[in-house]
DNA sequence: GCCGTTTTCGGCCCGACTGTTTTCAGTCG
């Protein structure tokens, strides 16, 4: 049972609830009980038997939620849920992804109607049977045919950031030929670099708002206006997603920013710092609740510093802003210096065109020089990976013989630019081992381990696979540590926490790639591996000269996770990172 | 259901938009 599935079980208990009309606060209770659960990187069960943390010290856990957490880690079940999952009819889950429904009127379409399908809502709307109960009408049965068509449809699959990212941009390009516009921001989780993206929110600073929301709703990608009022708009654009515009005028800029970047967990607890210090908090500003001589009714919040000084906080990056203790470092000075792109000197997981990549080695040199960087390790795949044509010994050594070549021809034009590190991506092999032999690996300057195959394996194998790849000499960095892609295929089931440890003790290094779909290791891995003292290595694991942009994914990802340059392997000058890994085992 | 320098009760972030209503409930973020 792992964190992930405690926390299913509290959103689905708290789903419930909802349903049956409880207290709005004892639902919201299990909510954030299950966030908090789903961000804690140490186990429950790891918790509940330390002897420095107790269950109920979690943010949001006291002594009922404690006591439910234990009874699931012995029986595998929560009790409350399964009573209620036995009154609530399952239709209720489908219902509640047709936007435009909550508890409120689900209930009443499965309590008075008698709903039990998809099918049979859409029939009751057709037979004009929804408009004729109170709270409904013409336009709400409207509004539930087309949103089941829209259901239906679309696979309900978050965007990529990288995704999100694409699209704003675009559409930021369009707005800047909106007569009457000051400013225009994208926020929400976009701005908070989550690995995966909703809904896209934009705010916009205008004194007239109509105008403003009238060339939203023109841009050529809007392909229909969701709801369009004074000073708030949405839209559906590419791929269907949902657009949120918002227009502020320029004295509430920084509360409005603050607000719409988020997260929600974050926002709570801001505001109910504020609250704390007798202030009012909403996206137009912050004002006094108590009127005393040396607090202003109106506080200024043109800016976010401004918000969060009136709260006794420096500003707070947007990533770290997920209500996960980030107010509490931010109180006690403790925020870290986050590491930027700009820290970058290295890329040490690439291919070319010797196995999978889509450019040549002279060519992903010659990219990896435009975008600056000062060393780059070509790790090919090894003979296993064979739909990637993997280099055997033979067919490896030539590869290296080729980049000792490129490097003299580099040197000898003077200010060598870049340095190009003999590597290799071996491959984990399913019987346990690495697919090359040692006497290769340790002729290698930089070894990427990575499990490609047999993924489906139990957790003890899969995890004595990638632990015998950390405790190997040779290896540098172990590739995309969890396997997972985003949207397509989850996480092997590996015990991390054995192998946080072991790469603490052996000194070998954890990668996150920065493959836009891969992110591997996710924030929360890379904050355990950062505290527990593992190195981390951002890798664009590139397969194109095009693929090397992806290390600002990667280290937004980084940023997420609170690591600071220092904790990452490649901010490193070359002559200091060859002696780290002189210096390990 | 959680929480506490206003502590064991009574609060819990705050506002926009829609549709149905005729002053507001429900939904959403």
């Amino acid at each position: 049972m792992t964190n992930a599935d405690v926390a299913a079980l509290f959103e689905h208990l708290a789903d419930l609830l909802e349903y049956e009309g409880e207290n709005q606060f004892r639902i919201r209770a299990y909510r954030s009980a299950a966030r908090t659960i789903a961000a804690e990187t140490e186990s429950l069960a790891a918790i509940r038997h330390s002897t420095t943390r107790s269950l109920a010290d979690l943010e949001g856990i006291g002594r009922d939620l404690a006591g439910k957490i234990e009874t699931i880690l012995e029986s595998g079940r929560l009790p409350a849920l399964d009573e209620l999952s036995a009154r609530v009819p399952a239709v209720v889950f489908d219902l509640f992804r047709i936007p435009g429904l909550g508890p409120k009127k689900v209930r009443q379409l499965v309590q008075s109607l008698g709903i039990d399908s998809l099918d049979g809502l859409e029939a009751a709307c057709r037979a004009g049977l929804v408009r004729g109960m109170r709270g409904f009408g013409e336009k709400t049965e409207a509004s539930i045919l087309k949103n089941l068509a829209f259901v239906r449809s679309t696979v309900q699959e978050r965007l990529l950031w990288e995704e999100a990212d694409a699209i704003l941009a675009r559409l930021l390009v369009w707005m800047e030929s909106c007569p009457g516009l000051d400013r225009i921001e994208g926020a929400g989780s976009w701005r908070r670099g989550c690995e995966t993206v909703g809904d896209i929110d934009v705010l916009a600073i205008s004194l007239s708002p109509a105008t403003v929301m009238d060339h939203f709703h023109h841009w050529q990608e809007t392909s229909e206006v969701i709801a369009a009022g004074d000073t708030k708009s949405s839209i559906r654009g590419p791929g269907g997603v949902q657009i949120d515009l918002r227009v502020i005028p320029p004295a509430s800029f920084g509360a409005a920013w603050q607000y719409f970047t988020g997260s929600k967990e974050h926002n709570i607890r801001v505001r109910s710092r504020a609250r704390e210090r007798g202030l009012s908090l909403n996206e137009y500003g912050i004002h006094s609740l108590v009127v005393t001589p040396d607090v202003f009714p109106t506080l200024p919040a043109a800016t976010e510093e401004d918000v969060y000084s009136a709260v006794g906080l420096p500003w707070i990056p947007p990533e770290l802003r997920e209500g996960r203790g980030e107010i509490h470092l931010a109180a006690e000075g403790l925020l870290p210096a986050l590491i930027t792109v700009a820290d970058i000197r290295g890329d040490l997981h690439m291919h070319t065109t010797d196995t999978d990549g889509e450019d040549t080695l002279a060519e992903m040199v010659r990219g990896a020089i435009e975008r600056g960087l000062e060393y780059i390790a070509i790790t090919d795949h090894s003979q296993r990976v064979t739909m990637a044509h993997g280099l055997d010994e033979t067919r490896l050594r030539r590869q290296w013989e080729r980049i000792d070549l490129l490097n003299e021809a580099l040197a000898a034009d003077g200010a060598s630019p870049i340095v190009v590190l003999k590597g290799i991506e071996v491959d984990m092999l399913e019987k346990g081992g690495l697919d090359l032999p040692d006497r290769v690996l340790e002729d290698a300057e930089w070894v990427v381990a990575s499990l490609h195959y047999g993924q489906g394996q139990p957790r003890a194998q899969i995890t004595s696979r990638i632990l015998e790849a950390v405790e190997h000499p040779a290896v540098s960095v172990i590739g995309h540590p969890t396997g997972r892609l985003i949207n397509r295929r989850p996480a092997y089931d590996v015990d991390m926490e054995a192998v946080v440890e072991a790469a603490a003790r052996t000194g070998t290094f954890l990668e996150i790639n920065a493959t836009p779909r891969r992110l591997d290791l996710n924030d929360l891995h890379a904050a355990a591996a950062q505290r527990a003292g593992v190195a981390i290595v951002i890798s664009t694991d590139a397969h194109s000269i095009r693929g090397l942009g992806a290390m600002g994914c990667g280290v937004l990802q980084a940023r997420r996770a609170g690591l600071q340059a220092a904790d990452v392997v490649n901010t490193l000058p070359l002559a200091a990172l060859r002696s780290l890994l002189r210096s390990r085992h």
